[in-house]
Parts: structure tokens; C-alpha cells; sequence
RNA sequence: GGUCCUGUGGCCGAGUGGCUAGGCAGAGCUCUGCAAAAGCUCCUACAGCGGUUCGAAUCCGCUCGGGACCUCCA
């Protein structure tokens, strides 16, 4: 089997994952700033690392997923005045900071768990990490990379730029960071025009703030993932992902801090994935074209023909790679909801085949060759930086050689038992460990089926005296309840809720 | 202005220089009491113009279009 190989943003290749230790993964995603309801922007990047969280779980690392929640500090803009956004929705809401917290933390899990996200192994919260953000920015200020104004903490990115690239995430020269920058209000504490804060003088009005050695106040932006990172996975580790527009800014101030800090890259491998867009715009909150993911399984939205599943929605981001950004339309909603079903169908009359092992002789081996090929591709697809849609396409390739050893239009023997139960295992493997698809046909009851059972037995009957008024009767009554019959080739009946 | 990404058939989308990805939609056929489902077949595209090459959707250059980041945002 090849090697994982992953695109590193830092390097801009695809390069073989070599974890720093054998057997091991550490991996940290920046999480939620939890102000405010989760967008399907949002969503998208935890969908994809959780899926590269059960691929890499799959390969047999030990994985510490680590996925922080923003619980403090977080300004309105680059000013070093004004609220930050607990304090600023807790007004609006007449609710305690700790109560917006808590609120959209629920919130948050809710979604995750609506989209069959596994949780990360470690859930670290800014405000539960305040001393050991202190610490560091104390160690930065020791090393020389940071200066005090009237109780604020700057990071003298000049200073650091000397030593080491600052723009190195995203390939950028100082000179030109400086240039492209425009002048904004309230800089003039600061040294250099990118210097960002490290710690934040509080005033009294503020309802979020801690004593610290520079007086009360709260941490800066960026410090709490440098901080949780180096605390639960240490000065350096494999995997720190998020989304594609926190590189420039968050992560490239987050390798700067912990350079500072430690002396040693934190990072080996940079993930970003890539953004959703409505009508080629990006998705954001600011934006105000954010799709929150209960409009989307109510179908209550102005930009929304119906109402879509949860699995439909991870089944649509599936099939794009991650780093292209993905592009939110009712026709790729329907087609991806169409094409689940499809992909159900096919796995479930997978599982239902019990091979017979009648001749050997009826071996298809050109046919044997090519499952084994289509299914060997899947490994070889995500080891290629996670290509879901690849993967899928080999799924969807293999669903009529499927369909039809069910329907009987190709004999069951033409394959052999060990290829079947390759079948069999891959694609549930694939589907549910990896993908972390789930059927959600799985609540149907057992009382319905003895209901249908009986109605299906009915129509039976009548069929077989050919009174087609009411075997047509049953069929197109249930159908009009969202339920379809269909007669299978060997005589039976099978049903499905559309 | 700077740093990048991107442009694939009606729509969505994968793509390692040579072997028509795949899905959805559409058309025809088989099966069937009729449907549905399933199967088979058809629809062979890579923004434009040059270049490299025996050979380019893929590499290079230019032109045009779209987008992101440089300011809180996954």
C-alpha cells in the first residue's frame, strides 16, 4: 500500500506524513469562537478534519485530537479598543458572558453530533487556559519579543522577522506586508504597524478580564491555540489545521509565538481547508450570506427549495477535496441527496449477499480484477491527501457490478468469496468508520416493517388474483405516505422510504 | 497595489503528460400486469492564444474571466 501523503501549506507540496512519533498523531484544530450560531461555513472544516481525524485513526495511529473553544478575548476588529464579542452579545442579550458561552458551546455540539462528527479527544477552553497563556506571553517577553504599553502586550513581529521569515505560512515578505497594510486607528501604542497584542489592558467596563503581571486584562488573539497546542501536545507536533482564512493572520502569529517562545517550529504539517461559497461568494458571518445547519434541515431559508439531511450535506462536501472551495446550490444539494440514496441502495444489497459457492468454474476474472482494483483505489485515493470524491467515484463504479450480482443479472459466483467479503468489509469500513455516514433509515422500526409486512402480503394476494385495482391501490396509497414498494425480480417485496 | 488559488460537458465535480473519473439531469432499450427499482446503451468536455513534447485538461508564457487572503471570520 503507498503512503499518506498530505498537502502542507507551509511547504506548498504534498508531502509523506512521517508523525514525530511512530504510531502517534497529534493534531489541533482551531475550534469555534462561541458568540454566536455555527454557519455551514463553519461545519465544512470540522466535517473534513473529522474525516481525516477517522482516516488517520483507521491507518492505526493513536490520534490526540485536540480542538479548542474561543471562550474569551476576541476584539471587534484590529483596534485595541472596543468590546470583546462576549461582552458585546451579553448586552445585546442581557445574559452573563459564561451564558453566551455556554449557550453556543451546546449549540456547537448539537450540530456536530447532527453531522456524526466525533468529538475531539481533548476540548480545551480559552478561558479554562488563562494562566498558562500568561506564562508564555511572559516567556515571549523574556526572550525579547515582546514589549509593554500601559498594561498591553505587543508582539514585535519586526524584531522576530529579523530572525526568522514571518510571512512563511503564506510565502509573504515583510516588506510587502507592510505596504499592503493600511492605517488603522488606535495603533499608536504600538512599535510596528503589524505588531499584534499578546495581552490586552482591560478596561473596568469589561465584563471578561483576569489580573495578570502587566494588570487586569485578557489574552490577545491568537495566544490561547499557541498556548493549548504546546500544553496537550508539546513545543512541537504533526497536524494543525483550519480553515484557509485564518492562515495568513492567526496561524502565521501562531508559529511566530511559539517561535519565540520555544525556539522551534510548532508545526510539521499545516492543513487548511478551503472555503464554502454562496454564489462563488465566500460564506461568513460578517457577510450575513451564512446558512445556519438548521435552516438547511428545515429547508427555512429564502435560498433553499427544501429541506436536506444532515448526511446529504456531508455526503455533498465529500464529494469535493477539501482544499477546493465548495460551492452551495439547491441542484447540488438534490443531485448529492439522490446520489446518497444511490450509494445506500448499493450498500445494502451488499451486505445482503450470502455467497453460494455453486461453480467455480463460473469465475468472471476480468470482472474479479476489476473490484479488486476499484476497492484497492479507495486506500490509495485518501492516502493521496484525503481525495474523498475519488473514492467515491471508485464506490459508484463498483454500485452496478453490485446492483446487478443482487438482481441476478451477473451471477454471484462470478466473483469469488474473498473478493465479496472485500467488498463488504471496504465499503463498510469506508462509509461508516471513515466517512461517518450513518443510514438514517436506521429509526425505522420494527413495528412499521410488521405493518408494511402485512400490507405487502395483502397486495400479494390480490395480485395473484389479478385484481390490480387494489394491489395498485396499497402501492400508490403508500407511495402518497412517502413510501415505495418495489417487486423485486425473485418475487419479493421490498420498501423504502423515499 | 501585494501574495496566492482557480476557470473541466446542461448542472455539480475528480484528475498522477499517453489509458473516454464519477454524480445529477436528459434520451433509448431490457425486465415488468402497470409502475418503481435495477441493468445496458447514448450524451467524449477541459476559458482563449501561443510554446515545449512523438503526444498536453495536465508543463511553460501571455490574454481574458472568477475567487480568497493582506481587517474579526472555518
Amino acid at each position: 500500500m503507498s503512503e499518506l501523503k498530505v498537502y502542507n501549506s507551509l511547504t506548498r507540496t504534498k508531502e509523506v506524513f512521517t508523525p514525530v512519533t511512530p504510531g502517534y498523531v497529534g493534531m489541533y484544530v482551531c475550534g469555534p469562537t462561541v458568540y454566536s450560531d455555527v454557519h455551514l461555513g463553519n461545519c465544512r472544516t470540522f466535517i473534513s478534519f473529522d474525516i481525516i481525524y477517522r482516516y488517520l485513526k483507521y491507518l492505526g495511529y493513536k490520534v490526540r485530537y485536540v480542538r479548542n473553544i474561543t471562550d474569551a478575548g476576541h476584539l471587534e476588529g484590529d483596534r485595541d479598543e472596543g468590546d470583546d464579542k462576549f461582552s458585546k452579545k451579553a448586552r445585546l442579550e442581557q445574559l452573563e458572558p459564561m451564558e453566551i458561552v455556554q449557550k453556543y458551546t451546546l449549540g456547537f455540539h448539537k450540530v456536530m453530533e447532527l453531522f456524526n462528527n466525533l468529538p475531539p479527544t481533548i476540548e480545551p477552553t480559552a478561558t479554562g487556559h488563562i494562566s498558562e497563556q500568561i506564562e508564555m506571553v511572559k516567556q515571549i517577553i523574556a526572550n525579547g519579543y515582546a514589549y509593554i504599553v500601559d498594561g498591553t502586550v505587543y508582539f514585535d513581529v519586526e524584531k522576530y522577522n529579523k530572525e526568522k521569515p514571518y510571512g512563511i505560512l503564506t510565502n509573504r515578505k515583510l516588506e510587502d506586508l507592510l505596504e499592503g497594510t493600511r492605517a488603522l486607528g488606535g495603533q499608536d501604542e504600538k512599535k510596528g504597524r503589524l505588531d499584534f497584542a499578546l495581552w490586552i489592558k482591560a478596561k473596568p467596563e469589561h465584563l471578561m478580564q483576569w489580573p495578570s503581571p502587566w494588570g487586569m486584562g485578557f489574552p490577545g488573539w491568537h495566544i490561547e491555540c499557541s498556548a493549548m497546542s504546546g500544553k496537550y501536545l508539546g513545543k512541537q507536533f504533526d497536524i494543525h489545521g483550519g480553515g484557509m482564512d485564518l492562515a495568513a493572520t492567526h496561524h502565521t502569529n501562531e508559529i511566530a509565538q511559539s517561535q519565540a517562545c520555544y525556539h522551534t517550529s510548532p508545526v510539521n504539517y499545516w492543513l487548511h481547508t478551503n472555503m464554502l461559497t454562496v454564489n462563488g461568494a465566500r460564506m461568513s458571518k460578517t457577510a450575513g450570506n451564512g446558512f445556519l445547519p438548521h435552516q438547511l434541515f428545515t429547508g427555512d431559508h429564502p435560498l433553499l427549495d427544501k429541506a436536506y439531511a444532515p448526511m446529504t450535506v456531508r455526503f455533498f462536501m465529500l464529494q469535493t477535496h477539501y482544499r477546493s472551495t465548495l460551492d452551495f446550490s439547491n441542484e447540488a444539494l438534490q443531485a448529492a441527496e439522490k446520489g446518497l440514496k444511490r450509494l445506500w441502495e448499493a450498500y445494502e444489497n451488499l451486505s445482503s449477499l450470502v455467497y453460494q459457492d455453486i461453480d467455480n468454474a463460473q469465475l468472471d476474472n476480468e470482472l474479479e480484477k476489476r473490484c479488486i482494483n476499484l476497492v484497492n483505489g479507495f486506500d490509495e485515493s485518501m492516502n493521496d491527501d484525503f481525495n474523498t470524491a475519488k473514492v467515491l467515484a471508485n464506490m459508484f463504479e463498483l454500485a452496478p457490478v453490485i446492483n446487478s450480482l443482487k438482481h441476478g443479472q451477473v451471477l454471484l459466483a462470478s466473483i469469488s468469496k474473498q473478493t465479496l467479503e472485500l467488498l463488504q468489509n471496504k465499503f463498510s469500513a469506508y462509509l461508516f468508520d471513515i466517512f461517518g455516514l450513518k443510514n438514517e433509515k436506521e429509526n425505522d422500526s420494527a413495528l412499521l416493517d410488521g405493518v408494511l409486512q402485512l400490507l405487502i402480503q395483502i397486495r400479494k394476494e390480490a395480485r395473484e388474483k389479478k385484481d390490480f385495482t387494489t394491489s395498485d391501490k396499497i402501492r400508490n396509497k403508500l407511495q402518497q405516505q412517502g413510501i415505495t414498494l418495489k417487486d423485486e425480480k425473485n418475487g419479493s417485496v421490498s420498501w423504502a422510504i423515499d
